[in-house]
DNA sequence: ATGAAAGCGCTAACAT
DNA sequence: ATGTTAGCGCTTTCAT
């Protein structure tokens, strides 16, 4: 391997000369700059990150820590935080934790030993522990999930106000019974849809019903379940809403396998879209996150703690749209 | 940052020794051990990898370079390299190349500057240009596409076989005017299930129409206009084999855009299996490909490599299942 | 089995 | 503006 001192012999000029030339840090005179780039043409000299890093103590790495990277939510933030990231010159490693707090937190490890540069984390729950991040002086954006006891930049949806519209849309569309499939209560996530879900009931003067509300997995296997949980229980109910996209597809693989009308019987709606869901039998009507965004905008606050470690920690909070299709138009009449 | 030295300090032992207790590389006392992992636990000290990394000149890093993170063909593939990698102590920094070679490029100078252990790639196409990876002895595995001229170990799928079972599938359920839309020209994926496509209607007697035969760009809009194209030159045509998920996914809207009937009309299959197929209207027929083994023997193939650098090229080829669901379902009569 | 010392390749002080 | 020098934190000879 090609040392800087090997192209500064070349080009005769002292190795600092080429580390300045190669990194534009300083004023260099023209020709020897010439010259540099050259040698370096000449010889196919390139730079080894490895040995700058440790010398600059800090490197151009960030890790991006998601629960589940086959969930289309997460592949989309991710290439919202790769995009933001690459144009800043950062490199992503994507960290696939799989709902799994001891992943997790041998994924913290390496990045803490690997000296990235910032870690933007979608935490498995509530108790994931990320002080010893925050005690390296390392930069930390969370991101889709909210933590509780931590002062860190987040970048988050506005999960109430989304459950609270897929919630009144069935409700407009004639719905009444509704029930709602949510996740974890030690989900930020979970609770805030369920309180949406619930604000709706409210706005409506329709009671609260307990039995109306599950707790699943946030998985598609969760959604099945709960689903079938209902209907097994013989639960009075005309309506569905399920607060992520894979426990939609398990919902309505449940409804679907039962042979329940979707939406003459039963009206569904999910949180969060699901690509190609209007190509579903029936289209699925959903609350659309901005996931892509969500990962620039976690990108774009990542970089600027970086650059600015003191400033006070950030909360954005990004919109949801309604995205109506058949599976919530119930004939009347 | 703690340092090593102050473990060996706080513990009465040299640096070196702490170095081997941390990497179990050599016979330590067991006492003194003990010394350097309480000093290790009460210091809070955390070995800095990338000092380990410039020192032991090699990394624990791989990069996965892909054409695209939102395809489910590659989120899966990618999933596989990384519990493969993980299990055997790597890292994966994912690299979305946009099936631009600019990028792609920009990508393995990374790679190349951060030394990282291997490179798994899915070349952008044929002339993709691994030859710097290769002459810096980087070990590299080709995934799902083949590269010209490059002797590297290679993770591929059957793809003439594959395309072959599709179109038989088409020929077996009744349709005869089948059109096959393809990829581009230099991808060798796209031409190999071209190939196939070909066999099987040549086993059949059938004769090959140019006209039936079109090239598109492995995306959605493209799968789109190829079948926009074909509906509007009135080519005579009663099913259509889509070479890769995303381009079925959009032939398919083409054809229940202009409300042609799936699978009555024109039957549909397509390679490569979309998540959650099953839910779509009409459910996709498809040939499944194994992209999770993919990833998982991609990775193998690589920790192999790396260890034994000498070894000569593997090429590995995994097989495709066919699922036959309603799009290819043709009622005859 | 353990320690001393050199050096991986680079950059940032400092000196000129 | 350029060169000299030290050192980032670790591992690995080499000597003991």
């Amino acid at each position: 391997m090609l040392k800087i001192q090997d192209v500064a012999r070349h080009a005769g000029v002292s190795a600092a000369t080429v580390s300045r030339v190669l990194n534009g840090r300083a004023t260099v005179n023209p020709e020897l700059a010439a010259r540099v780039h050259a040698a370096v043409r000449e010889l196919g000299y390139r730079p080894n990150g490895v040995a700058r890093n440790l010398r600059r103590r800090q490197t151009t790495l960030w890790a991006v820590l998601v629960s589940d990277v086959g969930n289309p939510f997460f592949t989309s933030l991710v290439r919202g935080v790769e995009d933001g990231g690459r144009q800043l010159g950062y490199s992503v490693v994507l960290c696939n934790t799989d709902e799994n707090r001891a992943r997790e937190a041998e994924y913290i490890a390496v990045a803490l030993a690997d000296n990235v540069a910032g870690v933007i984390i979608s935490p498995a729950d509530d108790s994931t522990d990320i002080s010893a991040l925050v005690a390296a002086g390392t930069a930390v954006v969370t991101i889709d999930r909210e933590l509780a006891e931590t002062e860190v930049d987040a970048v988050l949806v506005d999960n109430e106000k989304g459950a609270e519209m897929a919630t009144a849309h069935l409700l407009e569309s004639g719905y009444r019974r509704i029930a709602c499939i949510t996740g974890p209560r030690r989900m930020s996530t979970a609770m805030q849809r369920l309180r949406g879900y619930q604000r709706a009931l409210r706005a409506f003067g329709l009671p609260q019903d307990r039995s109306l509300v599950r707790h699943a997995d946030f998985r598609e296997e969760g959604g099945y379940s709960a689903m079938a949980a209902l209907l097994d229980e013989g639960v009075e109910m005309d309506a569905v809403f399920a607060a992520n996209n894979l426990m939609t597809v398990g919902a309505v693989e449940c409804l679907t396998e039962r042979e329940v009308a979707i939406p003459a019987s039963v009206g569904v709606i999910g949180f969060d879209d699901i690509p190609w869901a209007r190509l579903f039998r029936p289209g699925l009507s959903t609350v659309r996150q901005p996931t892509y965004e969500l990962g620039r905008a976690a990108a774009r606050l990542l970089a600027d703690r970086i650059d600015n470690p003191a400033r006070p920690a950030t909360r954005m909070v990004l919109q949801t749209e309604l995205h109506p299709r058949e599976s919530s138009r119930l004939r009347l009449g």
